[in-house]
DNA sequence: ATAAAGACTTAAGGAAAACTTAAATTGATC
DNA sequence: GATCAATTTAAGTTTTCCTTAAGTCTTTAT
């Protein structure tokens, strides 16, 4: 999926490029509203991440700006500090989503997932899978209607196991998404999460292990 | 997956609609070239069964003019006769591959997956020789749509031997892909192998011995 | 027909990978 | 700082797989 990136502060915003690209998403990352707006109409975008206090233009108006321009994307907004009056007023302005800093890349991730997907009118912002319901915006899990309660590891590998079922996930990526840029891990943690999740989902079959290379999430 | 059948032989047509219809496809069947032509452009298709020795066209008639109403879904042709004369000028003409009458029906089911699955770009990584698929990224491999479990060595044996079928393949070369950079084994280790791997594929006749030489795989 | 060579079959021992469990560590919350 | 949950480590167990080896069967040559 590609994305926008208008940030205008550089730490942060190669924190992000590099976070959301190890998590598939394919990231143009711009640093004014101006060269925003440019970039936006050269090429399209499944959505915006857009900080808000960049140097040239406030963030209303460059998304306001973009809205004018005919960009309908979705966009999600970060903002400083939680306040109510002007994460409403940008809602208004058509703002999809909005998150506080400092934020979770995963959540992040996520909610642009979300997005991207509703906007496809693809609704449900939930990976579905035989029995199992993952939604990926609240962080919950379903099976067989059933709510289970899953720790952020196992979420994190459930998740990566649905997002294409019945192919194998390497032990590599797994380990690089569940355990993201953390320190690497030396041991069988990624086993453990593995046998824990399979105990909670409730039926071992689920999960299929494919001995020397990895795991896969049986579809049926 | 959306199948149109071109068939005018009744017996033929029935056999071949519920046969893939209990293998999860959905089958539209003509009996003409005009009724081909004009369907393939009222609904999209995933792909084509194209029978020759139709009464009104020739199959090969039929089949540049769905081409050249744009219709790109990859189209398999069954023929009378391995007449390669013919099957080459099909294949130069579009077609995407072709089966010799009579023919398995899953091995026709088998083809046209794996059709689908390389036009939809998802990575045409599965090798089919006759009802066996072997798929190199997943590994995992289907005997008549069953999936068998293979070992790492015996998943290598096969693959080699899928990737040229008909070919000898000689036991040195084998050994060099089974064993890898692994110690040289110095016993009759690849020929248990074999003998395990004839087992898991039901059919003792699928893999030839090349008296002194080696092994070729020949299912049809 | 018989011997020799090559291939097949079977079973056992050992090694590698994965599973399981529990304890130690970390991190967040009050 | 105490507590609780989540996470990682570590160690023991189980499972699966691979190799070896020995005996049997098949083919080829004499």
């Amino acid at each position: 999926m590609d994305l926008l990136l208008i940030e205008d502060d550089g730490m942060l915003g190669q924190a992000v490029e590099i976070g959301l690209s190890e998590r598939q998403f394919s990231v143009q990352w711009v640093r004014t509203g101006a060269a925003a707006i440019s970039e936006s109409q050269r090429a399209p975008y499944d959505a915006v991440v857009l900080d808000l206090g960049l140097p040239d233009l406030d963030g209303s108006r460059v998304l306001s700006a973009l809205r004018k321009k005919g960009q309908l994307m979705p966009v999600l907004v970060l903002t400083a500090r939680d306040d109510s009056s002007e994460t409403v007023k940008l809602l208004d302005l058509g703002a999809d989503d909005y998150m506080v800093k400092p934020f979770d890349m995963n959540e992040l991730a996520a909610r642009l997932r979300a997005l991207v997907r509703r906007q496809r009118g693809q609704a449900s912002a939930e990976l579905v899978v035989g029995p199992i319901r993952l939604d990926e915006v609240n962080f919950q899990v379903l099976v067989d209607e059933q709510r289970i309660n899953l720790s952020r590891r196992e979420f994190e590998l459930l998740r990566a196991l649905m997002t294409s079922p019945g192919r194998v996930h390497s032990r590599d990526k797994l380990e690089q998404v569940v355990f993201r840029n953390e320190q690497q891990v030396e041991s069988n943690a990624l086993e453990v999460h593995v046998h824990n999740l399979r105990k909670k989902l409730g039926n071992k079959e689920w999960i299929q292990t494919i001995r020397g290379v990895g795991y896969r999430l049986a579809c049926k």
